[in-house]
DNA sequence: AAGTGGTCTAGACCACCAT
DNA sequence: TGGTGGTCTAGACCACTTT
């Protein structure tokens, strides 16, 4: 799967082919994310097809969310931005200018350490492979409402134990300081009752409800690289959808 | 919000205003779920604009769900299928089809009430309407993993407390037989601890993890026709997703 | 003024489906 | 064979942003 160029004789639409392209140009950081890619007409130059099977390719990017664009100025690579749904599923306060409190962490625990083997196959780590595992909890406004035990591939983000985490989030230190932005993330979330340990440190009762959440965040190329098990009070969790 | 034909004096771009049009035609059921609609070149006639625009707007409309299109058949009212995401939170069996188990239903309460004030306030009703209440408890292979109260406008939905549920899915006869269809639903999902009644009824034990859900089912132009209140098995509980 | 994306047109050719 | 949607082109004009 290396091109350059979209091609008459491939059986896909030209207008797939190039969608394909951009996103491997995206994926091999080509273009990386927040920049500026060439314009329609540029791009239609290059690929030598017409302006408006282009203009077709960016709007299926940009209905991915992989591509924004801006009337006047240009379309740009989009930038993951999980402030949102970053723990989406609980409540959050809002600023008066709309934007959402961050949660002050505190870290329990900073450790290389060999992590359970699940972890260790989700990530993909070689027999002897290390990993940073990071346990700490989030509050507003000094009141508890989740735990956080988060584990990182040592090899890619050596370094991280030592750092300083008062920025509180994590994301913007992968894709700042590791170069390795989070793409996406799968999580699995059921309902359960609080231990001992997490009820104390959450300040609810032995057995109340709670919420666990398991994470798998990935970069480029569908590359694992942070596994979070996350369990938070029941009564401040909210979840909405809207099924169709 | 009449019309008939997009209009060039509008300051919305064209394409929308057939959007909207479309919308229209199928919320008032001028063109009702499940039938062909005409063709592009029909409707680029009709409308007086190119097929290009007319394309553009089918488009959109198939994005949101609203229209399907088979080639060399035509296009399509999509018809709301709900048989994934009706009870997406909970396993299902799946059969060797790839088909999900329906799950068997047991009546515990069928009644015409006056239902809680909540519930009266989000189905519209006036002050003396009555609501019918519907419990119910869904199980797999005898295992039962959800109990149901459902609140049904009287007035909309009269005859319904008498009929035969063995069908089991309520929203096929909401269409079939109350010319209603369910066209999305909105829920919030929280998690809790059983008490002892439910806890009898599905098999687990007091102060065992649940989840709780809260749905309002939408028909045509945003008007709700039911309240839905689930508690389920936490441990049968399992919800995915994916975070971009 | 020059460059960008956004809308709209007119028309060609293809793939698929019904008859 | 005729009608449908699917792809692709070439070009016009507009709205917005930057220089």
């Amino acid at each position: 799967m290396t091109f350059n160029k979209p091609d008459f004789k491939n059986d896909k639409p030209l207008y797939i082919q190039v969608v394909e392209l951009i996103k491997h140009r995206i994926a091999t950081n080509v273009w990386s994310l927040g920049m500026m890619i060439p314009s329609e007409n540029e791009l239609a130059r290059e690929f030598d097809i017409s302006a408006g099977t282009v203009k077709k390719s960016l709007s299926v990017l940009v209905q991915e969310r992989v591509l924004f664009r801006r009337q006047g100025k240009g379309t740009f690579v989009a930038i993951p931005d999980f402030s949102k749904s970053f723990n989406r599923f609980f409540r959050y306060e809002v600023n008066k200018d709309g934007s959402q409190q961050i949660p002050d962490s505190e870290v329990l625990e900073m450790a290389i350490v060999s992590g359970p083997k699940e972890v260790r196959d989700i990530l993909g780590l070689e027999e002897n492979g290390k990993v940073i595992k990071l346990c700490r909890i989030r509050s507003l406004k000094k009141n508890p409402f989740v735990l956080e035990d988060i584990y990182l591939s040592y090899k890619r983000f050596k370094g991280f134990e030592n750092m300083d985490l008062s920025e509180k989030l994590l994301y913007p230190i992968f894709h700042k300081v590791f170069e390795t932005p989070v793409i996406y993330a799968k999580e699995n979330i059921y309902p359960d009752v609080a231990d001992a340990n997490a009820a104390k440190l959450l300040g609810i009762e032995e057995h109340a409800p709670v919420m666990c959440i398991e994470r798998i965040a990935y970069t480029y190329r569908d590359m694992p690289i942070e596994v979070r098990y996350s369990i938070g009070r029941g009564d401040t969790f909210r979840y909405s959808i809207t099924l169709k």
